[in-house]
DNA sequence: ACTTGTGAAACTTTTCACAGCG
DNA sequence: CGCTGTGAAAAGTTTCACAAGT
Protein backbone atom coordinates (compact mmCIF):
# COMPACT_ATOMS: atom_id res chain seq x y z
CA UNK A 1 0.00 0.00 0.00
CA UNK A 2 1.50 3.11 -0.82
CA UNK A 3 2.03 6.29 1.09
CA UNK A 4 -0.47 8.44 0.34
CA UNK A 5 -0.78 11.34 2.54
CA UNK A 6 3.68 11.55 3.38
CA UNK A 7 2.81 13.66 6.69
CA UNK A 8 5.67 15.91 5.18
CA UNK A 9 7.55 17.37 7.94
CA UNK A 10 8.54 19.96 5.23
CA UNK A 11 7.74 23.51 6.28
CA UNK A 12 4.68 25.23 4.49
CA UNK A 13 5.40 28.57 4.14
CA UNK A 14 2.41 30.77 2.66
CA UNK A 15 3.58 31.87 -0.65
CA UNK A 16 3.43 35.61 0.18
CA UNK A 17 6.23 34.98 2.30
CA UNK A 18 8.29 32.88 0.37
CA UNK A 19 8.09 36.16 -2.20
CA UNK A 20 9.39 38.08 0.64
CA UNK A 21 12.46 36.38 1.00
CA UNK A 22 14.66 37.39 -1.56
CA UNK A 23 14.00 40.74 -0.68
CA UNK A 24 14.81 40.19 2.99
CA UNK A 25 18.44 38.35 1.96
CA UNK A 26 18.79 41.14 0.36
CA UNK A 27 18.56 43.73 2.79
CA UNK A 28 20.26 41.57 5.28
CA UNK A 29 23.39 41.80 2.57
CA UNK A 30 23.21 45.42 2.67
CA UNK A 31 23.27 45.79 6.43
CA UNK A 32 26.26 42.96 6.69
CA UNK A 33 28.17 44.90 4.47
CA UNK A 34 27.99 47.86 6.30
CA UNK A 35 28.91 45.79 9.28
CA UNK A 36 25.55 45.89 11.36
CA UNK A 37 25.56 42.55 13.17
CA UNK A 38 22.25 43.09 14.74
CA UNK A 39 18.29 43.88 13.53
CA UNK A 40 15.18 44.77 15.05
CA UNK A 41 12.24 43.65 12.97
CA UNK A 42 10.91 47.68 12.31
CA UNK A 43 14.69 48.17 11.01
CA UNK A 44 14.86 44.96 9.09
CA UNK A 45 11.24 46.45 7.85
CA UNK A 46 12.69 49.35 6.85
CA UNK A 47 15.48 48.09 4.64
CA UNK A 48 13.81 45.72 2.91
CA UNK A 49 10.53 48.34 2.35
CA UNK A 50 8.10 46.07 4.59
CA UNK A 51 6.27 46.54 8.20
CA UNK A 52 7.59 45.27 11.14
CA UNK A 53 4.77 43.20 11.97
CA UNK A 54 5.05 41.39 8.77
CA UNK A 55 8.75 40.66 9.35
CA UNK A 56 8.36 38.84 12.45
CA UNK A 57 5.16 37.21 11.25
CA UNK A 58 7.23 35.76 8.23
CA UNK A 59 9.82 34.87 10.10
CA UNK A 60 8.35 33.21 12.75
CA UNK A 61 7.13 30.45 10.36
CA UNK A 62 11.21 29.16 10.17
CA UNK A 63 11.02 29.11 14.23
CA UNK A 64 12.54 31.54 16.70
CA UNK A 65 14.97 33.18 14.46
CA UNK A 66 15.35 36.17 17.21
CA UNK A 67 15.96 36.89 20.60
CA UNK A 68 13.04 38.81 22.62
CA UNK A 69 14.32 42.33 23.63
CA UNK A 70 17.14 42.47 21.20
CA UNK A 71 16.45 41.98 17.81
CA UNK A 72 18.07 39.08 15.01
CA UNK A 73 21.58 38.51 14.21
CA UNK A 74 22.24 39.87 10.68
CA UNK A 75 24.68 36.86 9.74
CA UNK A 76 23.01 34.12 11.36
CA UNK A 77 19.70 35.28 9.56
CA UNK A 78 20.75 36.12 6.59
CA UNK A 79 22.22 32.00 6.26
CA UNK A 80 18.98 30.55 7.49
CA UNK A 81 16.75 32.56 5.08
CA UNK A 82 19.54 32.45 2.34
CA UNK A 83 19.14 28.55 2.59
CA UNK A 84 15.84 28.24 2.58
CA UNK A 85 16.27 30.11 -1.33
CA UNK A 86 19.14 28.56 -2.37
CA UNK A 87 20.97 31.70 -2.10
CA UNK A 88 24.43 29.30 -0.83
CA UNK A 89 24.63 27.40 -3.94
CA UNK A 90 24.70 27.90 -7.41
CA UNK A 91 21.42 27.16 -9.75
CA UNK A 92 22.37 26.58 -13.36
CA UNK A 93 19.68 27.95 -15.74
CA UNK A 94 19.09 27.44 -19.49
CA UNK A 95 17.63 30.20 -21.17
CA UNK A 96 15.40 29.92 -24.58
CA UNK A 97 15.50 32.41 -27.12
CA UNK A 98 18.65 34.97 -27.24
CA UNK A 99 16.83 38.20 -28.24
CA UNK A 100 17.56 41.08 -27.22
CA UNK A 101 15.78 40.56 -23.47
CA UNK A 102 17.48 36.76 -23.92
CA UNK A 103 20.93 38.70 -24.01
CA UNK A 104 20.41 40.97 -21.46
CA UNK A 105 19.68 38.27 -18.87
CA UNK A 106 22.52 36.15 -19.93
CA UNK A 107 24.58 38.88 -19.01
CA UNK A 108 22.89 39.99 -15.85
CA UNK A 109 23.35 36.14 -14.62
CA UNK A 110 26.58 35.16 -15.82
CA UNK A 111 27.58 35.32 -11.69
CA UNK A 112 26.08 34.92 -9.04
CA UNK A 113 23.43 31.98 -7.47
CA UNK A 114 21.18 32.39 -10.18
CA UNK A 115 23.23 31.64 -13.27
CA UNK A 116 23.08 31.14 -16.42
CA UNK A 117 24.90 28.07 -18.40
CA UNK A 118 23.76 27.58 -21.48
CA UNK A 119 21.64 29.39 -24.39
CA UNK A 120 19.73 28.06 -27.15
CA UNK A 121 17.81 30.28 -30.20
CA UNK A 122 16.25 28.95 -32.88
CA UNK A 123 18.26 31.70 -35.43
CA UNK A 124 21.30 30.32 -36.87
CA UNK A 125 23.03 33.72 -37.09
CA UNK A 126 23.29 33.46 -33.33
CA UNK A 127 24.32 29.96 -32.94
CA UNK A 128 28.09 29.83 -31.82
CA UNK A 129 28.19 33.57 -30.87
CA UNK A 130 28.69 34.67 -26.36
CA UNK A 131 26.41 35.71 -24.77
CA UNK A 132 27.71 36.58 -21.15
CA UNK A 133 29.53 33.99 -19.87
CA UNK A 134 27.89 30.89 -22.52
CA UNK A 135 27.73 30.18 -25.97
CA UNK A 136 24.86 30.68 -28.14
CA UNK A 137 23.26 26.73 -29.28
CA UNK A 138 21.09 25.45 -31.71
CA UNK A 139 17.09 25.13 -30.14
CA UNK A 140 17.33 21.21 -31.41
CA UNK A 141 20.27 20.94 -28.73
CA UNK A 142 18.66 22.02 -26.20
CA UNK A 143 18.07 18.71 -24.53
CA UNK A 144 21.42 18.30 -24.76
CA UNK A 145 22.30 21.07 -22.99
CA UNK A 146 20.25 20.55 -20.38
CA UNK A 147 21.74 17.39 -20.08
CA UNK A 148 25.60 18.69 -20.36
CA UNK A 149 25.01 21.81 -17.90
CA UNK A 150 22.77 20.29 -15.59
CA UNK A 151 20.48 23.30 -15.67
CA UNK A 152 17.09 22.96 -13.50
CA UNK A 153 15.62 26.56 -13.83
CA UNK A 154 14.75 27.21 -17.35
CA UNK A 155 13.82 30.80 -19.05
CA UNK A 156 11.64 31.33 -21.76
CA UNK A 157 12.42 34.76 -23.78
CA UNK A 158 10.98 33.93 -27.77
CA UNK A 159 7.93 36.20 -29.23
CA UNK A 160 4.55 34.80 -28.31
CA UNK A 161 3.77 32.45 -30.93
CA UNK A 162 6.86 30.29 -29.80
CA UNK A 163 6.81 30.15 -26.37
CA UNK A 164 4.42 26.76 -25.77
CA UNK A 165 7.27 25.36 -28.12
CA UNK A 166 10.18 26.75 -25.63
CA UNK A 167 7.60 25.48 -22.98
CA UNK A 168 7.19 22.18 -23.78
CA UNK A 169 10.80 21.10 -24.97
CA UNK A 170 12.22 22.49 -21.44
CA UNK A 171 9.62 20.13 -19.73
CA UNK A 172 10.74 17.04 -22.17
CA UNK A 173 14.14 17.91 -21.33
CA UNK A 174 13.62 17.56 -17.16
CA UNK A 175 13.39 21.48 -16.59
CA UNK A 176 10.48 21.59 -13.92
CA UNK A 177 10.72 25.24 -13.00
CA UNK A 178 10.36 27.77 -15.62
CA UNK A 179 10.19 31.59 -15.95
CA UNK A 180 8.18 32.69 -18.80
CA UNK A 181 8.58 36.42 -20.56
CA UNK A 182 6.18 35.73 -23.14
CA UNK A 183 2.91 37.50 -22.58
CA UNK A 184 0.83 34.67 -22.81
CA UNK A 185 -0.53 32.02 -20.41
CA UNK A 186 1.53 28.28 -20.98
CA UNK A 187 0.13 25.03 -20.68
CA UNK A 188 2.21 22.67 -18.76
CA UNK A 189 2.34 19.30 -16.49
CA UNK A 190 1.29 19.99 -12.90
CA UNK A 191 4.31 18.92 -11.19
CA UNK A 192 5.98 21.65 -13.04
CA UNK A 193 6.03 25.22 -11.79
CA UNK A 194 5.93 27.67 -14.40
CA UNK A 195 6.04 31.62 -13.10
CA UNK A 196 5.43 34.53 -15.34
CA UNK A 197 7.19 37.56 -15.71
CA UNK A 198 4.97 40.27 -17.97
CA UNK A 199 6.59 43.77 -19.09
CA UNK A 200 3.34 45.15 -20.66
CA UNK A 201 1.55 43.88 -17.63
CA UNK A 202 3.57 46.14 -15.37
CA UNK A 203 3.13 49.39 -17.63
CA UNK A 204 -0.55 48.85 -17.75
CA UNK A 205 -1.04 48.51 -14.46
CA UNK A 206 0.91 51.89 -14.15
CA UNK A 207 -0.93 53.67 -16.68
CA UNK A 208 -4.80 52.47 -15.25
CA UNK A 209 -3.39 53.85 -12.07
CA UNK A 210 -2.24 57.38 -13.75
CA UNK A 211 -5.71 57.20 -15.33
CA UNK A 212 -7.72 57.20 -12.43
CA UNK A 213 -5.65 59.60 -10.58
CA UNK A 214 -6.34 61.73 -13.22
CA UNK A 215 -10.23 61.22 -13.78
CA UNK A 216 -10.57 61.81 -10.07
CA UNK A 217 -8.78 65.16 -10.70
CA UNK A 218 -11.28 65.96 -13.44
CA UNK A 219 -14.20 65.27 -11.15
CA UNK A 220 -12.56 67.63 -8.52
CA UNK A 221 -12.72 70.78 -11.31
CA UNK A 222 -16.73 69.81 -12.15
CA UNK B 1 -14.46 74.31 3.65
CA UNK B 2 -12.51 72.01 1.70
CA UNK B 3 -13.84 68.81 0.46
CA UNK B 4 -12.17 66.27 2.35
CA UNK B 5 -14.13 63.08 1.14
CA UNK B 6 -14.92 63.61 -2.79
CA UNK B 7 -17.55 60.83 -2.66
CA UNK B 8 -15.78 60.11 -5.82
CA UNK B 9 -17.84 58.28 -8.51
CA UNK B 10 -14.35 56.60 -9.96
CA UNK B 11 -14.19 52.51 -10.34
CA UNK B 12 -12.71 51.68 -7.16
CA UNK B 13 -11.00 48.23 -8.62
CA UNK B 14 -9.62 45.93 -6.26
CA UNK B 15 -5.65 45.56 -7.44
CA UNK B 16 -5.72 41.90 -7.90
CA UNK B 17 -8.56 42.64 -10.88
CA UNK B 18 -6.33 45.34 -12.48
CA UNK B 19 -3.78 42.72 -12.61
CA UNK B 20 -5.56 40.49 -14.69
CA UNK B 21 -7.17 42.51 -17.00
CA UNK B 22 -4.16 43.11 -19.09
CA UNK B 23 -4.16 39.24 -19.54
CA UNK B 24 -8.08 39.83 -20.33
CA UNK B 25 -6.82 41.88 -22.86
CA UNK B 26 -4.82 40.61 -24.31
CA UNK B 27 -6.64 37.14 -24.75
CA UNK B 28 -9.60 38.93 -26.17
CA UNK B 29 -7.30 40.42 -28.80
CA UNK B 30 -5.70 36.80 -29.75
CA UNK B 31 -9.55 35.69 -29.82
CA UNK B 32 -10.30 38.46 -32.10
CA UNK B 33 -7.74 37.76 -34.60
CA UNK B 34 -9.31 34.22 -34.55
CA UNK B 35 -12.37 35.48 -35.73
CA UNK B 36 -13.99 34.73 -32.64
CA UNK B 37 -16.87 37.12 -31.93
CA UNK B 38 -18.27 35.28 -28.35
CA UNK B 39 -16.69 34.17 -25.51
CA UNK B 40 -18.32 32.96 -22.50
CA UNK B 41 -16.32 33.32 -19.08
CA UNK B 42 -14.87 30.17 -19.35
CA UNK B 43 -13.50 30.06 -22.08
CA UNK B 44 -12.27 33.54 -21.68
CA UNK B 45 -10.27 31.94 -18.57
CA UNK B 46 -8.85 29.55 -20.20
CA UNK B 47 -7.59 31.73 -23.13
CA UNK B 48 -6.44 33.97 -19.83
CA UNK B 49 -5.01 31.31 -17.62
CA UNK B 50 -7.84 32.41 -14.79
CA UNK B 51 -10.71 30.68 -13.38
CA UNK B 52 -14.39 31.01 -14.96
CA UNK B 53 -15.80 32.72 -11.66
CA UNK B 54 -12.72 34.37 -11.23
CA UNK B 55 -13.40 36.23 -15.25
CA UNK B 56 -17.06 36.88 -14.27
CA UNK B 57 -16.04 38.76 -11.02
CA UNK B 58 -13.80 40.61 -12.33
CA UNK B 59 -15.23 41.87 -14.90
CA UNK B 60 -18.44 42.58 -13.06
CA UNK B 61 -16.78 45.25 -10.96
CA UNK B 62 -17.31 47.45 -14.48
CA UNK B 63 -20.46 46.60 -15.02
CA UNK B 64 -22.97 43.95 -16.77
CA UNK B 65 -20.80 43.56 -19.73
CA UNK B 66 -22.36 40.36 -20.57
CA UNK B 67 -25.43 38.77 -21.98
CA UNK B 68 -26.80 35.97 -19.32
CA UNK B 69 -26.97 32.75 -21.58
CA UNK B 70 -24.80 33.87 -24.57
CA UNK B 71 -21.61 35.38 -22.88
CA UNK B 72 -19.31 38.45 -23.85
CA UNK B 73 -18.90 40.03 -27.14
CA UNK B 74 -15.39 39.99 -27.81
CA UNK B 75 -15.10 43.34 -29.38
CA UNK B 76 -16.70 45.24 -27.25
CA UNK B 77 -15.47 43.88 -24.23
CA UNK B 78 -12.03 44.50 -25.41
CA UNK B 79 -12.58 48.07 -26.27
CA UNK B 80 -14.19 48.35 -22.43
CA UNK B 81 -11.04 47.16 -20.59
CA UNK B 82 -8.67 48.51 -23.03
CA UNK B 83 -10.08 51.61 -22.34
CA UNK B 84 -9.71 50.93 -18.41
CA UNK B 85 -5.71 50.45 -18.97
CA UNK B 86 -5.34 53.21 -21.73
CA UNK B 87 -4.62 50.75 -24.45
CA UNK B 88 -6.38 53.12 -26.59
CA UNK B 89 -3.86 55.53 -26.67
CA UNK B 90 -0.11 55.81 -26.47
CA UNK B 91 1.50 56.27 -23.22
CA UNK B 92 4.81 57.93 -23.55
CA UNK B 93 7.73 56.85 -21.69
CA UNK B 94 10.93 57.78 -20.33
CA UNK B 95 13.83 55.07 -19.44
CA UNK B 96 17.27 55.89 -17.23
CA UNK B 97 19.76 53.44 -17.07
CA UNK B 98 20.55 52.12 -20.90
CA UNK B 99 22.43 49.18 -20.10
CA UNK B 100 21.82 45.26 -21.62
CA UNK B 101 18.22 45.50 -20.05
CA UNK B 102 17.55 48.88 -20.56
CA UNK B 103 18.47 48.64 -24.05
CA UNK B 104 16.36 45.77 -24.71
CA UNK B 105 12.86 48.07 -23.14
CA UNK B 106 13.88 50.52 -25.87
CA UNK B 107 13.44 48.00 -28.51
CA UNK B 108 10.93 45.98 -27.03
CA UNK B 109 8.52 49.18 -25.90
CA UNK B 110 9.60 50.82 -29.55
CA UNK B 111 5.72 50.28 -30.98
CA UNK B 112 2.55 50.08 -29.30
CA UNK B 113 0.30 51.70 -26.35
CA UNK B 114 3.64 51.56 -23.90
CA UNK B 115 6.10 53.24 -26.06
CA UNK B 116 9.86 54.40 -24.97
CA UNK B 117 9.94 58.40 -26.23
CA UNK B 118 13.38 58.75 -24.40
CA UNK B 119 16.44 57.57 -22.55
CA UNK B 120 19.11 58.53 -20.66
CA UNK B 121 22.21 57.62 -19.21
CA UNK B 122 24.86 58.65 -17.01
CA UNK B 123 28.19 57.62 -19.70
CA UNK B 124 29.08 59.66 -21.98
CA UNK B 125 29.65 57.17 -24.31
CA UNK B 126 26.43 56.12 -24.40
CA UNK B 127 24.87 59.66 -25.47
CA UNK B 128 23.78 60.06 -28.79
CA UNK B 129 23.42 56.78 -29.72
CA UNK B 130 20.37 55.05 -30.99
CA UNK B 131 18.39 52.45 -29.01
CA UNK B 132 14.95 51.70 -30.50
CA UNK B 133 13.33 54.50 -31.14
CA UNK B 134 14.88 56.61 -29.46
CA UNK B 135 18.37 58.44 -29.15
CA UNK B 136 20.45 58.34 -25.48
CA UNK B 137 20.50 61.20 -23.98
CA UNK B 138 22.63 62.67 -21.10
CA UNK B 139 21.65 61.75 -17.47
CA UNK B 140 21.30 65.68 -16.07
CA UNK B 141 19.55 66.35 -19.24
CA UNK B 142 16.04 64.18 -18.03
CA UNK B 143 14.05 66.64 -16.89
CA UNK B 144 14.28 68.70 -20.60
CA UNK B 145 13.62 64.93 -22.02
CA UNK B 146 10.63 64.16 -19.98
CA UNK B 147 9.17 68.24 -21.06
CA UNK B 148 9.83 67.46 -24.44
CA UNK B 149 8.13 64.33 -24.76
CA UNK B 150 5.48 64.47 -22.36
CA UNK B 151 6.86 61.11 -20.39
CA UNK B 152 4.62 59.94 -17.95
CA UNK B 153 6.02 56.71 -17.09
CA UNK B 154 9.37 56.28 -15.87
CA UNK B 155 11.58 52.97 -16.31
CA UNK B 156 14.49 52.67 -14.10
CA UNK B 157 16.92 50.10 -15.12
CA UNK B 158 20.08 51.07 -13.51
CA UNK B 159 22.25 49.66 -10.95
CA UNK B 160 21.54 49.40 -7.28
CA UNK B 161 23.86 52.33 -6.29
CA UNK B 162 22.19 54.81 -8.28
CA UNK B 163 18.41 53.79 -8.01
CA UNK B 164 17.32 55.88 -5.52
CA UNK B 165 19.08 58.90 -7.59
CA UNK B 166 17.35 58.20 -10.58
CA UNK B 167 13.75 58.05 -8.70
CA UNK B 168 14.50 61.09 -7.31
CA UNK B 169 15.04 62.46 -10.75
CA UNK B 170 12.33 61.08 -12.49
CA UNK B 171 9.79 62.68 -9.51
CA UNK B 172 11.57 66.06 -9.29
CA UNK B 173 10.53 65.99 -13.23
CA UNK B 174 7.13 65.49 -13.03
CA UNK B 175 7.02 61.74 -13.00
CA UNK B 176 4.58 60.13 -11.09
CA UNK B 177 4.14 56.64 -11.79
CA UNK B 178 7.53 54.58 -12.12
CA UNK B 179 8.81 51.00 -12.69
CA UNK B 180 12.06 49.88 -11.02
CA UNK B 181 13.77 47.15 -12.39
CA UNK B 182 16.97 47.62 -9.44
CA UNK B 183 16.84 45.42 -6.59
CA UNK B 184 16.22 47.91 -3.90
CA UNK B 185 12.86 49.66 -2.40
CA UNK B 186 12.71 53.01 -3.56
CA UNK B 187 11.80 55.88 -1.40
CA UNK B 188 8.90 58.63 -3.01
CA UNK B 189 6.27 60.32 -2.07
CA UNK B 190 2.75 58.79 -1.08
CA UNK B 191 1.28 60.49 -4.74
CA UNK B 192 4.35 58.56 -6.74
CA UNK B 193 3.24 54.62 -7.69
CA UNK B 194 6.36 52.86 -7.77
CA UNK B 195 6.28 49.27 -8.43
CA UNK B 196 9.09 47.07 -8.79
CA UNK B 197 10.05 44.19 -11.41
CA UNK B 198 12.74 41.94 -9.39
CA UNK B 199 13.98 39.47 -11.89
CA UNK B 200 16.31 37.81 -8.86
CA UNK B 201 13.44 37.72 -6.41
CA UNK B 202 11.47 35.61 -9.77
CA UNK B 203 14.81 33.06 -9.83
CA UNK B 204 14.71 32.54 -5.70
CA UNK B 205 10.89 32.04 -5.53
CA UNK B 206 11.79 29.03 -8.35
CA UNK B 207 14.45 27.61 -6.56
CA UNK B 208 12.44 27.78 -3.50
CA UNK B 209 9.91 25.37 -4.92
CA UNK B 210 12.94 23.45 -6.58
CA UNK B 211 14.31 22.88 -3.07
CA UNK B 212 11.52 21.92 -0.93
CA UNK B 213 10.08 19.44 -3.87
CA UNK B 214 13.66 17.63 -3.65
CA UNK B 215 13.39 17.64 0.17
CA UNK B 216 10.10 16.57 -0.37
CA UNK B 217 11.25 13.60 -2.17
CA UNK B 218 14.20 12.67 0.09
CA UNK B 219 11.59 12.52 2.88
CA UNK B 220 9.81 9.56 0.70
CA UNK B 221 13.11 7.78 0.53
CA UNK B 222 14.02 8.04 4.30
C1' DA C 1 13.07 48.25 29.37
C1' DC C 2 12.85 46.38 24.99
C1' DT C 3 11.62 43.38 21.19
C1' DT C 4 10.05 38.94 19.74
C1' DG C 5 6.42 35.61 18.67
C1' DT C 6 1.59 34.93 18.17
C1' DG C 7 -3.53 34.72 19.15
C1' DA C 8 -7.23 37.29 17.36
C1' DA C 9 -9.30 40.73 14.42
C1' DA C 10 -9.54 42.97 10.09
C1' DC C 11 -9.11 42.98 5.48
C1' DT C 12 -8.50 41.01 0.79
C1' DT C 13 -9.09 37.58 -2.63
C1' DT C 14 -10.93 33.35 -4.39
C1' DT C 15 -14.35 29.98 -4.91
C1' DC C 16 -18.93 28.05 -4.48
C1' DA C 17 -23.49 27.73 -5.80
C1' DC C 18 -27.58 29.45 -7.46
C1' DA C 19 -31.03 33.12 -8.50
C1' DG C 20 -31.97 35.81 -12.46
C1' DC C 21 -32.44 36.67 -17.07
C1' DG C 22 -32.00 36.34 -22.00
C1' DC D 1 -31.66 25.65 -21.36
C1' DG D 2 -27.28 28.15 -20.64
C1' DC D 3 -24.54 31.55 -18.91
C1' DT D 4 -24.06 35.78 -16.31
C1' DG D 5 -23.91 38.32 -12.06
C1' DT D 6 -23.60 38.03 -7.18
C1' DG D 7 -24.63 36.86 -2.24
C1' DA D 8 -22.28 34.01 0.94
C1' DA D 9 -18.65 30.94 2.41
C1' DA D 10 -13.93 29.80 2.37
C1' DA D 11 -9.21 30.70 2.04
C1' DG D 12 -5.35 33.60 2.31
C1' DT D 13 -2.95 37.75 4.00
C1' DT D 14 -2.04 41.68 6.86
C1' DT D 15 -2.32 44.22 10.96
C1' DC D 16 -3.21 44.89 15.84
C1' DA D 17 -1.98 44.42 20.40
C1' DC D 18 -0.03 42.10 24.10
C1' DA D 19 1.85 38.10 26.70
C1' DA D 20 6.29 36.04 26.99
C1' DG D 21 10.94 36.13 27.37
C1' DT D 22 15.73 38.21 27.97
Amino acid sequence: MPVTTPASSALDIPAATVERLPHYVRALERLAARGVQRVSSAELAEAAGAQAAQVRRDLSYFGSLGTRGVGYAVDALRDELGRHIGATFVWPIVIVGVGNLGTALCRQFSTGPYRVVAAVDSSPDLVGQPRGGVVVRAQNELADAVRDTGAVLGIITVPVAAAQAACDALVASGVRSILNFAPVPLEAPDDVHVRAVDLAQELAVLAFGEQHRRQAATELHA
